[in-house]
DNA sequence: TCCCTTCTGTGTATCGTTACACAGGTACAG
DNA sequence: CTGTACCTGTGTAACGATACACAGAAGGGA
């Protein structure tokens, strides 16, 4: 006697309900997905039976398989899955995405990513109608997978190299931007920014070193900023970059203040992040120098802690951002020329141009 | 001819693998839920026919129906979807969540919650193996829709009423803790705090009126607040409760600049949150007020930004409760009984106990 | 009266996978 | 040489729902 599957289940399914109620199965079925389908009376019979049994509606997964669709937008994001909650960059960016969830009454699914080599292996076995990753390196294995589930996805301000739409802002020219602001008359420049690769090692570099650079938002904003300082006929040499690990204010105040304190301490230091900018300047207000005469600190995306400090940043709306990927993944839209925009918000962290 | 649905598809099935490998789709399923099931060659030729034909493995909704398990843990948030990126304490709450399912290769799925009565659909039609429900009102049947579902599910700080299990600290106890700190030689206290009802209105009431408290969060700690005023032999009626509709630093701001410029000036403000309090500071500092000598303040949940500004408040580990949530909803444990602990951090923001 | 449309209910086949039982082969102990 | 255990591959029957086609009843116009 082949399959056999003891599932002992307490959840009644649509064959039960539709015998309680006297109708067909598919009867019932209508009554839950097109209820205009049905009699006003056979609705009412389903629906009491329903209750009767304790049914709960259609098993989401049977219903997923036989229609094709599951109802749920899926998100790969890098590293480590609690970073959803912890970089307020991320979270201004998934309440985008969650925005659009909402309205269309789709679930929003955070694939578990651990940093492991068998992540891939999760992206694939996760039920959703589509992706958005956010941020990733060229070389992350995690975009292949993404790509041979055959299901639409967007990549946010990430490589250009699976096929896939990326969604974002000209991060080269907003740092060129933005570093016109951060290095008027400076002459020891520092630029504080996130990983070259997920390798993460902290480090600091010139700006006549080119070593690999695999995260994009990291090798375009770098390059926007040499961009800036050697146009204006500076050497690159003189511009230092300080690889931070990890996107948060500690790191920032830590390499801040051990550059502060070095034999070439910086007179302008352009981050991008806010967080890490907050750091360089909660070091900098330790160490007692006057900003922005003796400092000038930049930051990027205008987070909500920008203003209060008075720090001149980079807004870009990342809500929208997010809330663009997600019509885009869930075939929404199909729009993905990006078309997002960017400005400098000059506040007090910086010296007026001359 | 019925059943002919023209699903175009493009995803290739097991059993077109299992052709091309020259096996039997048995063989392909073990290669991939079980490998050490088939030999060394099997496997190989499995996985050769499978990256032939762009095979992502077994599709997800029919493993899901098949096995009766999704992979996926739901998290159900009041309200609105978005609020798990925006509220601080949702965040660290959920990212303790997500430290478990990252562990346990789970995804997290949130649901599409917008506040409207069809929101309990939503529950039903999502496909997970679990819920851990964040706080809510005694009223919302949001949490039928969850029962109904049979899955095993978990209420933080909610209602202790649908027979699913609670787990949170008591809040009562704590808010009677951080009353005696934040009300030590005070005449005219405040609680500054949650709404009482989904309806989210704005008031002010006071302590002798009893008006129906729906969410249990709101209702311990006014209750433990109370406890404390009345302990200490004062006059109920001489303790306000200001409700504020959302967990916002701009409301705590607005709320508390509204009372301090009244007849009656607070000298003691207890939030229920970190939030509300840091606005009831910016409030009374913009005003010019000495804390805490002319004022205490006290908030809640020793959130990152409470420490900085010397903010006397209620530690709990909401990311160790998010664990325990997770583990719980997903049958890793059976310990419900809470076990969370919670103390009072006092800082400079409350005048030292005589 | 007849034909055509609309409304409502039902039977069938299928979505893509996996639990289970079984069969043939090999290995090894007695 | 026999019996038992293990390894590996396969066939069958679901998991619980829905797309589709069809059938009978009801309604309306010519």
């Amino acid at each position: 006697m082949p399959g056999v599957d003891d599932n002992s289940r307490a959840r009644p399914t649509m064959r039960e309900v539709a015998r309680v109620a006297g109708v067909s199965p598919m009867t019932v079925s209508y009554a839950y997905s097109q209820p205009a389908r049905v009699s006003a009376e056979a609705a009412a019979r389903v629906l009491a039976a329903a209750r009767q049994l304790g049914y709960p509606g259609p098993h989401p997964a049977a219903r997923s398989l036989r229609r094709g669709r599951v109802g749920t937008l899926g998100v790969v994001l890098g590293e480590r899955l609690s970073y959803a909650f912890e970089d307020p960059q991320a979270a201004r960016f998934l309440a985008g995405v969650s925005d659009v969830c909402a309205a269309e009454g789709i679930g929003l699914t955070l694939v578990p990513i651990t940093g492991a080599p068998t992540d891939a292996r999760r992206v694939t076995q996760v039920a959703v109608d589509g992706f958005v990753v956010w941020t990733t390196s060229d070389d992350d294995p995690i975009l292949d997978a993404v790509a041979d589930t055959g299901l639409p996805a967007v990549i946010h301000a990430g490589p250009q190299t699976g096929g896939l739409p990326v969604i974002g802002i000209d991060d080269r020219a907003a740092a060129a931007a933005i570093g016109e602001v951060a290095f008027a008359s400076a002459r020891r420049p520092v630029v504080l920014g996130f990983p070259l690769d997920r390798g993460r090692a902290r480090r600091l570099l010139t700006g006549d070193e080119d070593p690999p650079i695999r995260f994009p938002v990291t090798r375009h904003r770098w390059e926007g900023f040499r961009d800036t300082w050697t146009g204006a006929g500076h050497r690159a040499v003189h511009l230092r970059f300080a690889v931070c690990p990890v996107n948060h204010i500690t790191e920032g105040e830590t390499f801040a203040r051990e550059l502060l304190q070095g034999t070439e301490p910086p007179d302008a230091i352009a981050a991008m992040s806010d967080e890490l900018a907050l750091g360089a300047l909660r070091a900098a207000t330790d160490l007692g120098l006057r900003i922005p005469d003796e400092l000038s600190v930049t930051g990027w995306d205008d987070s909500d802690t920008a203003a209060p400090a008075g720090l001149t940043t980079l807004a870009q709306s990342l809500r929208e951002q997010g809330a663009h990927c997600a019509r885009v993944a869930l075939g929404l839209s199909t729009a993905t020329s990006t078309g997002h925009t960017w400005q400098v918000v000059i506040r007090t962290t910086t010296r007026p141009a001359r």
